[in-house]
DNA sequence: TTAATATATTAGAATATTAGAATATATTTG
DNA sequence: CAAATATATTCTAATATTCTAATATATTAA
């Protein structure tokens, strides 16, 4: 298979992983150093059995690891480059709500 | 609404257009500047329908912008900060490939 | 106005994703 | 070994997404 179509698929594969926000969350809250799913589960308010799955199918795509100390296991960033694409994308979005802001306060001027 | 969770629920919204393959290719060829429908129909053997429901949805949610010229109507990006963003996704995945291929390497190694 | 071209929309079947409940597993402590 | 704690897995109903085919609309040229 062509290697750029390979490469889009990829691509719109990790992003799904991008598509939920309580993931976003998740990984936002990584952004100070690794934590436990009880950690996260305070941290978050989600139950533990949704955190648990976010986190598998995290792990499994290989945008967080693992370290068990205990019974506790512990969630950090596989990759912390993924933080800067999110700032970006952040970016983006803050510029977007401005833009919209703008826009409906000169509706309110007419 | 707590504006973090705002945010992330905006984030997650962006990356859902991000998770089809063909819209990172589309946006891609978008890179070296406009491209009429026709234009991008060539260069991804896609179904017309198929790309104007896609550019469609990059359009409503502002991640493409269009120009009219007579018949032709030219998508552009409306924030090029998402190319920016995706080169880094892009690195990473780069980085994952090589490192499942030494991965891959030592395995038969022994 | 009619034909030709470019683009958009709709409908529908197949498939994927989600959260939560229930249950299972693994580790430590007593 | 049993109990307590931490984490993982499975199942399910609700919802969302995908592509294709068919149809509709808009613009230009004859």
């Amino acid at each position: 298979m062509d290697i750029d179509k390979k490469i889009y698929e990829m691509h719109a594969e990790m992003c799904k992983i991008f598509t939920n926000s309580k993931r976003l969350e998740i990984l936002n809250i990584l952004r100070d150093g690794e934590k436990s799913v009880t950690e996260l589960e305070k941290a978050t308010g989600l139950h533990q059995s949704n955190i648990s799955q976010h986190l598998s199918l995290m792990r499994d795509k290989m945008i967080v690891e693992t370290r068990r100390d205990g019974t506790n296991i512990y969630y950090s960033l596989a990759d912390k480059r993924i933080l800067k694409a999110f700032d970006i994308v952040r970016e983006m979005l803050y510029a977007k709500i401005h833009k919209n802001a703008e826009f409906a306060q000169k509706l309110d001027e007419k």
